[in-house]
Formats: C-alpha cells, structure tokens, sequence
DNA sequence: GATGAATGAGCTTTCATTCAT
DNA sequence: AATGAATGAAAGCTCATTCAT
C-alpha cells in the first residue's frame, strides 16, 4: 500500500474516532488526549494529521455531510414517486440515527450549536453542502415532475431536516412513546402532504 | 417591597443578563465573571444566587420555556381555527426570533447541545414543559374539533419544533435568501397541510 | 494600607521576582510556573496581574528602564564636568551590575533579543525611553557647556550603551582578567576622549 | 568530488540556512523541521550532520566568528594607519551588517542572548576566538606602534564589539534617524579618540 | 545516507469555584 | 449581602529528538 493511503487512512481513522467522542461526550468535553487515546496514537502525532482541534472539527462535518449525501444520493437514483423518495430518505435518516448516531448527533450537538468553532472555513453552510445539494436534487425533481409544490427551496429545506433532526434530539432524550422506526409512516406522511402540489 | 421580592428581581435579572451571554457567545465561551460584569455585581455575590453555572443554565431554560408558552398560551384562548392557530404562533415564533433573539437561540445553541449540563434536573425534557405544554394543547383541540389528524403528539411536535428551529438556525447562519418574515405564509401552509385531517 | 496600594506593591514584588528569574534563566526557560512559585503565589492569580507573559516581559523592561534612569538622574542634576559625569555613571552601571544585575542582565539577555516579544507595545524603545532620556539630558548638557562634541546623539547613545553593556557580557562570560571596577577608570577615559569637543 | 568534502559542503549549507533562520526569527522560535524545510533535508537526516539543536547553535557561531575575523585580517594585513584601520573595520562591520545581516544579528540575537545553549562547549569565548583574535592583533599592532595607547585589551575589545553591536541593534530597532553609512565617520573617529595614545 | 511519522513532556493560558474580609 | 483575590486542575498545542523503514 501506498504511503499517502497509509497516510489517508489514518486521517480517516482520526475522523472516525473524534467523530464518536464529539457526539457522545461533547465537544469541549472531549479533549485531543481523549481523542489520542481512543486511536492509540500519541497527541503530538495528531496535530499532524490534524492542525487544530476546531480544523479537526470542520473536517468531521464534511465527512459527515458527504456520508449522509451518498445515502440520499442512492434515493435521489431511483425512478420512484417523489412520495416513496420521502419516505426512503425518511427510512434512511432514522436507520442511521440507529445505527450511526455519532453522525447525526454530530449536526445536532456539534455542527449546530458551536457556530464560533465553524465560523472560518464553513461560511454559508459550505461544509455541508454534500447533504444540502442532495436534498435539493430531491426537491427540484419533485417540483419538475410536478409532484411538489413550487416553493422556496430553504421552505422545504428546513422542513426536512429540522423535523427529522427534531424527532433524532427527541429520541435521544428518551421521551418518545415509541420507537423512532414507528414514526416512519407518520412523518413521511407529513412531511408528503406538506410538500405536495395541490 | 420584601427582601424576597427583592431577591427574586435579581434573579431573574440575572437570568436574562446570562441569557443574552449565553445565547450570543456560546455556554463554554461565556465566563461566570462575564456575567458578574454584565451585571455589575461581584462573582462571589452571584453565587448566592445561582450556586453553580449548571444550576443558573437549568434555570434560564425553564424561565425561557415558561415565556415561549405563556406567548402560545394566548393563541391557545383565541376562538379561531387550528390553521390560524398555525399562522399565528409561526409568527409569533419569527417575531421573537427576531425581537429577543436569546431565547430562540438558547435553545438552539445551548439547551439542544449541552447534554451533560441538563442531564441531571430536566429528564425528560421537564425544563421545557412549559413550552410543550402549550403545543400539547394547540394539537389537543385542533384534533378535538377534528380539523387536525390524529397522530401521535410527538410527532406533531417534533414537526413544530423542529421545522420553526431549523427556519432560525438558517437566518441565523444567513444563508436564506429572503427575510424569515417572508416564509410565514409558505410554513405555515405546509405545517397546516401536514397536520390537518383528511 | 489602600487595597490599591496592596496590589500595586504585589504587581511591583512580581515585576521583581520575574525580572530575576528571566535574567538568570533566560526568558523562555523560565515558566509562568516557575514564576508564581518564587512569589509564593498560584498561577492563576498571577494572571489576575498581569494577562500574559509577554506583557509581564514588557512590564518588567519599563520598570527597569525607569530605575536605571532614576539612577543616572541623580548624576545629571549634579554641577560637575562632563568628564566626572561619565565617571559616575560608568560607576553607577558598574555597581548596578554588581549589586542588582538582573537588571543589566535583563537588558542584554532579554530585551535585546527577543524582539518578537517587545515587537508590538515596545516601538521604537518606548519601553526604555526612561533611561534613554536621562544618557540625552546627559549628552546634551555636556554639548550646551562646550565640553562634549556636538553629534548625532544616537552616536553617542550607542558609544555608551554599548560599550558598556558590552563590558557587563564580558563579565558575565567570566573572561574579562580583572574585575569590573578595575576597568572603570580606563573605560571613564576612553568614553570621554571619544566624546569630548576639541 | 570525495565524499568527505561532500558531507562538510552540505554542513556548511546547513550552517548557513539555520543562521539565516535563528536570525530573523529568533532561536527557539526556529524549530528544527523549519531548518529541514528550507534546506529541503529530512529533519532525521539533519541530525546525521548536527547531533542536537543546541551543538547546532554552537558551529554557527564559530562558523559566523570565522568569518568575521577573516574580514578583519584583510584589514590587519595592511600597511596602514590604526586610524584607517578603525575606519576600514567600522566600514566591514556596517556593510556586513547591510549585506548579510544574519551574522551580526546571530551574535547579537542568539549568542549574546542564550547563555544556556554555549554554555557547555564556548566557554570564555572559545566559540568567537577567531573574531576576537584578529581584534586582539589590530590593537596589539596598534600599541607597538605607538599609535594607540596601551591599555588592558578588554577596555578595548568592550568598546569595539559593544558600540558596534549596539549600533547594529539601534539599526535593527528602526531608530536611527540616519543610515548606518553615515555615521561611519562619527563613529570610527569616537573609537579613534577613545584609543589613540595622548 | 535519507525519510518523516511518532513520541510525550512541557508550555501558556483559562475559569468554575471558594473564602477571608 | 457583597467583594474579588486566590486557587489549581485542566485545556490546546509545540517541538527536540528518535527510529523503523
């Protein structure tokens, strides 16, 4: 193997880890010896994969963004109703929330609320762009095929993912009745009907 | 005026005083001494107030949640229908988001992303019952009258909450194209479309 | 005493005791630890005097400059010759250097060499203007009465400040064959000789 | 090309870019990957040539002593007055000073300054000897002439290195009203004066 | 000789909290 | 009730040096 995958695997490795204790521990609470420690390696080697703890911290969000793109990418593929797409990117979200929180926490708990540590470097949500483009692609087909209201695009943005975000926070804070899984039908439900031509 | 009364002014100023640091510099970047300037008394004298900033954290969100649902609360006692009912407290939302700005953005930045600091006194999202509480109520009578669905509340809720959050946190990183006023009549159509009955 | 007073003379014992440890360790073997610990003090209230080492070395290089400056003042409000004035202060730096040398010591082995340190708050020797002010009041007189050649001061400066700085290096290298006051009268001479008029 | 010469041709390049380095930025804030950089040189492979920082730091001063003293022999060499000696000597010592400024920075900046890193290996100017001896021949010459008045050598050598230096040091500092050039002949009459036998 | 990833002790600085006054 | 100097544990980050390749 080559050593720049060496080299580029490991920075992947890092990504991974930090991802894991940023979303569980929070960022501050979460230190780069923390971070060291979970991939064996020393602090000083760290910083030179990684310059700071806040660049680290911006190259997560686009790891992120573009992993949560790719699997919308797959739907945005399909040659379904605009309807079945909502309800598969709805089937994904959640099924990724299960199965890698870290991710979602991350936008939740991270991304979102440390606007000081993404200030320099992911002005105008340019660091999630790899999820925003995709979901835009989803809705321009839609309203093309004129299965979707014409409308602003952040209108149905926002819908999208601050629902699926709300119903992510409201499950990690224990106080769903039921299983994320069983809001599928419901939510996609909605969230069709909100969208949709008349 | 009793010393109580007195007391009990205090506290609430500075409630919001910690508020608006909070909310505009981020919990972690926000000092106890910063407070203590802010409010011109000594930091020792605002620990016989708040005995730890974690403490003074659940209490700014409980405050912020009780001033939230007395504004829903009004919209609740009006004898108008579930749709207006929706316009109604989207504006009101926006409103405050843009006249008192520290509060929408507690609970964005602060409430929704500091985990380890609500953990202990607001399981279950007991901090903000106020707040649920009056969209309990919005969804109960809208279902009751029959011109809402009838769905699980969290599901509802999860779309309130999170659709007019995520609309905030997009003015707030400036990327919307229009001002958030301008979005009142398509979000409140597609949160009525989404909610209402067949 | 003033609770002012108690804090000035505490910022003046830690001006002090710096001043000491950076003309003895140098200025980046010695730790703001190693600092609080002299002063019998915790390093974060070290802090509340001073907001960084670098300011704390700016400090001290004024401090010192006023003092050395108070030193040569008494000299030039004598009424002797300019030849006995040089004498005097060849004395006076000598015993300095004997008797308080941190802060000769200071001068040649940190504010002439870090200048990335004195950069911004130090333009232009601001920081020592005390002691320099007193070498031009000197110069000056000695050019009013005719007895010194008339010159670029900074030409004179240099003659002075450097040679004996210079002497005080040697010294410290321990090559110099006789002690410091040995040289005093040779060194009163030379300085004299190369300044006075013809 | 034998491969011995090979080798000290590249210490000498080593030698070279870490004084330029030192120079301008200061000695510890020089890291050793900065030397490696600018001589495009593994960092392991520079502790082939130098075994630590500090034995570093220790040729380039004897490096930079050599090549001062070879400058003062071409002046030592001739058939001239100690007073057009002085004026030749002064004349190198500002134009080295002009045109490769690293040297005499290194002397003032580093050497003077780091006690602790000549400590061990320089001491009593063993490190300078080539500098200092060919100032030890000028003024020896300049005694058995009869030109210069016989006094002990440091008294001298003080006033020489240290005016020099400190007119350096004010050049560095941006405060001489003049350029270096023209006070040349101030200042090596002043060193002429303060020697020449009455 | 040459490479550069890896080490880890050590640095400056921060800040919630305490307590003598 | 009120003050603010004092504490000290931790944080992010640096860098001379080593060593497997």
């Amino acid at each position: 193997m080559k050593i720049v995958d060496k080299k580029a695997l490991k920075r992947e490795a890092i990504i991974q880890g930090a991802l894991q204790l940023f979303s569980s521990n929070g960022f501050h609470r979460t230190t780069i010896p923390d971070i060291a420690t979970k991939l064996q390696m020393s602090v000083g080697n760290l910083y030179n994969y990684f310059s700071s703890k806040d660049v680290l911290a911006k190259e997560i969000i686009k790891y992120t963004s573009e992993v949560l793109g790719d699997e919308i990418r797959t739907v945005n593929m399909l040659e379904i109703s605009s309807r079945e797409k909502i309800h598969k990117i709805v089937t994904i979200y959640f099924s990724m929330a299960k199965e890698k929180p870290e991710m979602i926490e991350y936008f939740l708990r991270v991304y979102l609320s440390h606007r000081e540590v993404f200030k320099d470097g992911c002005e105008g949500m340019t660091c999630v762009s790899g999820f925003i483009t995709e979901i835009m692609i989803f809705f321009d087909d839609g309203v093309s095929s004129g299965e979707l209201r014409n409308q602003d695009f952040f209108s149905a943005f926002g819908l999208f993912m601050g629902y699926l975000g709300g119903m992510v926070f409201l499950e990690g804070e224990a106080i769903l009745p039921r299983s994320l899984d069983e809001y599928i039908e419901d939510i996609s439900r909605n969230i069709y009907y909100a969208l949709k031509s008349v």
